[in-house]
DNA sequence: GTGATAATGTTCGTTTTTGCGCGTTTTTCG
DNA sequence: CGAAAAACGCGCAAAAACGAACATTATCAC
């Protein structure tokens, strides 16, 4: 039996018992350990299958490594905000929920309102809203952003034009001084300004470490944000700002 | 982080039973408790479960285990039915993928595919996909389904207007002997004829077990169907109805 | 047959995992 | 409440698995 004709029966039994090991495909084949190691190391690199001690297992389809780490960045932070910015939404109404680690955990801290209608273009929030039989979720479509799940581009804002929504909450990836919300994204950016127009009530929520980042593009300014929620002091330009702008600042 | 061979299985385990129990899990793989109390510690700091004195449980987090058991259902012939049908998609083309447990398995299959504009009302789908950096995902709006991650109703079928695919790949919940391809969801008929007049290639994927089932919804007849794959053999009236129609059926 | 090439087996030092002892924490139950 | 029992986590040594280098065998073109 030569390698060529091992590999594709190695992948063949992994898929069907869901992982292998090397003592029982020595066994199967009759080779020696070395040989079978060789075997999955190759497989592994290839991406057919993952490496384990003793052995190797399907590989997981589970999320993005990248962006659940960033999603535990300021973590607590974001959770405080979040549960600020969930009582300041009533039961039976519409919400719409933006891409963003920290409106994400709005929508976890969201799971226990009743008769919710949620709109969000945030493959993670509806996920993690899918759990509650009392919130109807609806997606808006779009190109998947492959780095944090958002849905983004001309379909998106389509979307989000059929409806009217009670609250908005968004987030943005940078804060200036002058009260102008940036993003990174362009194709964003558009989306934003959609969700904006169609809202009742929108609610920025950012945690301080936005305060200090730089991004390129304009989603719009705090004037037509009516509740900004964070946790840290506001600068006083911005505090100023949002005071002649009749934004109102909550703290977590 | 390193693997192990137990972590797996354990997590499959957990799933089905909802908890694990240190004593139960070391009968089940013969190793001492320290091994085990360390495998769901580390489960635990992964977040995949959440631990508890004398073993662990679910997180509440976690989606649907009704829908992860019915994937786990017949798994190695959707895998065999899925390899088939990616092999019959070449590269740098539009495929629509729509709802069901072996698209999902067609999804895996094409991820080493190179130039795919992929459309999906499936979130599944959407997510086992982004893992490609060469595939283009965008996914359709709609209603979520908590039971098993689809996009239904108005908005998914307006998105799927806008599109014309090379390839389609459908399912169906059930198949009658006259060759119509049946569902449960009205909705999602509603999907599926629109996805179908919308495609050059109609790929019918269903295994076995569905020539056995009951559904109420009808969604269109084996003559709409380009190709129809599956691991069993047709009755011999479908058979025909097939050839009558020129649906080519393949075998995995 | 012969030599080149690739696959496999063997040896050995290194790394990872596992099991055990033991003191601490949590749960159970009178 | 309080003590016994169970479960827990930590450190360490043994065992298993690992990878690299090298020897051996199989394969194939000429």
């Amino acid at each position: 039996m030569s390698q060529s004709l091992r590999k594709p029966e190695i992948i063949k039994i992994a898929r069907r018992e869901g992982r292998v090991t090397v003592d029982g495909l020595v066994d199967h084949f009759g080779v020696a350990p070395q040989t079978i190691r060789r075997d999955l190391t190759e497989l592994a690199e290839t991406g057919k299958l993952e490496r384990v001690h003793g052995g190797a297992v399907l590989p997981s389809t589970t999320t993005n490594i990248g962006y659940s780490e960033r999603r535990a960045l300021n973590q607590a932070a974001k959770v405080d905000i979040a549960r600020v910015c969930a009582k300041q939404i009533p039961n039976d109404c519409s919400v719409f929920l933006s891409i963003g680690t920290t409106t994400e955990a709005v929508a976890a801290e969201l799971l226990h309102h009743q008769g919710l209608l949620v709109v969000t273009n945030n493959v993670n929030i509806a996920m993690i809203l899918s759990q509650s039989p009392s919130i109807e979720v609806v997606v808006t479509g779009g190109n998947l952003r492959r780095s944090d799940g958002g849905l983004v581009g001309d379909l998106a804002t389509q979307t989000i034009r059929q409806f009217q929504f009670d609250y908005a909450v968004i987030s943005c990836s940078a804060l200036r001084d002058t009260g102008d919300l940036m993003d990174f994204d362009i194709q964003e950016v558009g989306v934003s300004k959609t969700i904006i127009s169609h809202s009742e009530e929108v609610f920025l929520v950012a945690d301080g470490s936005k305060f200090e980042r730089k991004a390129p593009a304009r989603i719009a300014s705090m004037a037509q944000v009516d509740m900004f929620i964070t946790d840290r002091p506001l600068s006083p330009a911005c505090t100023r700002f949002c005071e002649t702008s009749g934004t109102r600042v909550l703290y977590a």
